[in-house]
RNA sequence: UGGGGCGUCGGCAAGUGGUAAGCCAGCGGUUUUUGGUUCCGCCUACCGUAGGUUCGAAUCCUACCGCCCCAACCA
């Protein structure tokens, strides 16, 4: 029997959704019918955690069809917010993420002039004006929720003279705000969307990509169906903050005609995570005014600093299958993520030994050229990753969390006459505390016991602490950084102010760390747990000399939670 | 006081007329030279509320309550 690789973007894993279940039910009746997605990402920011839901939702729609593809297209219709920069941080995100989209990347602006022929078809038909008021006139007609809207002035403007406006819009003859086109739909709609909506939208303003061919540029409503449309999508997926917008979607595509099959629009609720924020604008804000290194600073809850964090693109995708998708709105708890991380981490990475804040120890029945070379395995549950040999003298270093002169009660570590387990050698037992002047401990003093050396004591007595060490001799400095969340509310944005908010303690640069040798040579990106610490991952300046470590994420922490209900 | 949506365990989320899955969190225990992992339990939800239909309703009907979105020449 073959068992078929499973590919993990497919996204098949999670609870079933209503809008599987609509693309699998057509899939019922038409096997080889085509299933087209597209992620539409605006380029003026860079993709988050809930944008990786969506890329899921319609990489993983597309993928339940034989004939399926999902597009990568930038919407990119308004030139004075974006940028390449994001043009190009989004596509590494999407690939990172492990997604492929079908064909060449595509832009609305691609499909400017199509949208520009279909303005001017428009308006032959009387389906749309220039209209000609200040903005706000404009504003002022369309009334509000309570009142009805009023035509415009210019509403009945013939078909020549809109001709005539449009073409010189588009030639570049006026100034920004002075004319726009609109929709001619219905000004005493009880839906304000309805009441006669802009198309398009004067703006001088260099684009990314057409540079400065077009003056004028199609408002989002103008140019996403249509844009569906030309792809030949068929599932449009979005959230549902566009619920409103679809009647819209409709409109259009049957103003220009497009017959079925032809695209729908369909809304899911977007991600909210506690203890985060993720609205562009105040991601945005944080990168602005430096509450953060940047959009990929590993407190983010952007792609790029998921991955600088050392999080894995499969616990992402993982996290994204588990939440589900529906249409109401929710708040999913961070933990939930961190246990996707944890996951996955747990499966893929070596264990190694290094200290955070070293505590000098001193062996002191050891001779002083003693030195053994332990052959320690990589990985407790699987023997596949190998062993390392692991140095050990008469002087290592032990974490001080691990050394408590008054310790409490199930303090299962070193302590005055303490015994523990070094990880990997013996047991040793504390006999002596050096202090300097100011009554701060710097050096143990302990004794070795050989009897227990990889082995359990011949006398049968029980240890239950093992801790963590590192040779001193043999030790490599480095920088380590620990991230926190970087909000202390569960959720920032209900506070008046989100920065207010601010975890202050959400980085701690840590210098003179000490890790076993082997870790000289961690690779940047590469990800490896320090045994009863957490998940590390190397930092892009990591080199062999100057190794500098991100922690991804803690180890669950039973102890840590008996020593807070103890205090 | 308009229009469009949504309300199932602390958080996600199945279930769509036959008598409430699963995951996370939390709690307890097991295994363990990581207080990690594994494994095993517990977490006993009157399904927003109130009526109604039905032999039977989270699922159908009615009313009410609550929350979200919409009055950008943003997407």
């Amino acid at each position: 029997m073959t068992t078929e690789a499973h590919d993990p973007t497919r996204g098949d894993d999670g609870p079933p959704n209503f809008i599987r279940d609509m693309v699998e039910e057509r899939l019922r009746q038409r096997p080889d019918a085509p299933v087209l997605t597209r992620f539409p990402p605006e380029p003026n920011g860079y993709l988050h955690i809930g944008h990786a839901k969506s890329i899921a939702l319609n990489f993983g729609l597309a993928a339940l069809a034989p004939q399926g593809g999902c597009n990568l297209r930038f919407d990119d219709t308004n030139p004075t917010t974006e940028d390449t920069e994001y043009v190009e941080s989004i596509q590494r995100d999407v690939q990172w993420l492990g997604y492929q989209w079908s064909g060449p990347v595509r832009y609305a602006s691609d499909y400017f002039e199509q949208l520009y022929q279909w303005a001017l078809q428009l308006i032959r038909e009387g389906k749309a004006y220039v209209d000609s008021q200040s903005l706000e006139e404009l504003r002022e007609g369309r009334g509000n929720f309570h009142a009805e809207g009023r035509p415009s002035p210019y509403r009945d403007r013939s078909v020549e003279e809109n001709l005539d406006l449009f073409q010189r819009m588009r030639a570049g003859e006026f100034e920004d705000g002075q004319h726009v086109l609109r929709a001619r739909i219905d000004m005493s709609s009880k839906d304000v969307k309805l009441r006669d909506p802009l198309m398009y939208r004067i703006r001088r303003a260099h684009h990314h990509r057409t540079g400065d061919a077009w003056p004028i540029y199609p408002m989002y409503d103008w140019a996403h169906g249509q844009s569906d449309a030309i792809e030949g999508i068929t599932h449009s997926i979005c959230t549902l903050e566009f619920q409103n917008h679809r009647p819209l979607y409709d409109w259009f595509l049957d103003a220009i005609g497009v017959a079925e099959p032809r695209p729908h629009q369909t809304e899911f609720a977007r991600l909210n995570l506690t203890y985060t924020v993720l609205s562009k604008r105040k991601l945005q804000r944080l990168v602005r005014e430096s509450h953060v290194d940047g959009w990929d600073d590993p407190r983010m809850p952007t792609i790029a600093g998921l991955r600088r964090r050392g999080v894995p693109a499969a616990a992402i995708r993982a996290f994204c299958e588990r939440i589900g998708v529906a249409r109401r709105d929710g708040n999913v708890d961070v933990s939930l993520l961190e246990h996707h991380i944890r996951e996955e981490l747990n499966a893929s990475t070596r264990r190694v030994m290094g200290v955070l804040r070293p505590l000098k120890v001193t062996l002191e029945n050891l001779p002083d050229d003693f030195q053994v070379t332990i052959d320690a395995p990589y990985h407790p549950e699987d023997p596949s990753f190998g062993a390392r040999p692991l140095p050990l003298s008469r002087e290592i270093y032990i974490e001080r969390d691990d050394f408590m002169e008054d310790p409490p009660k199930k303090f299962f570590r070193l302590a005055p006459g303490q015994e523990v387990r070094l990880r990997y050698a013996a047991l040793i037992r504390c006999v002596g505390v050096v202090k300097d002047a100011s009554g701060e401990v710097t050096e143990l003093r302990c004794t070795w016991d050989p009897e227990t050396f990889k082995k359990n004591p011949p006398d049968g007595r029980k240890v239950k602490g093992t801790i963590h060490w590192v040779d001193a001799k043999a030790a490599v400095d480095a920088h380590v950084n620990l991230y926190d969340r970087l909000f202390v509310a569960e959720d920032p944005n209900a506070a008046d102010d989100f920065l207010s908010t601010l975890n202050p303690r959400s980085v701690e640069r840590l210098r003179g760390c000490k890790l076993e040798p082997s870790l000289a040579q961690l690779l940047p990106g590469h990800s490896v747990q320090l045994e009863r610490l957490g998940y590390f991952c190397a930092d892009l300046d990591s080199a062999p000399g100057a190794v500098r470590l991100n922690r991804t994420i803690t180890l669950k922490d039973a102890w840590a939670k008996i020593a807070a209900r103890q205090t």
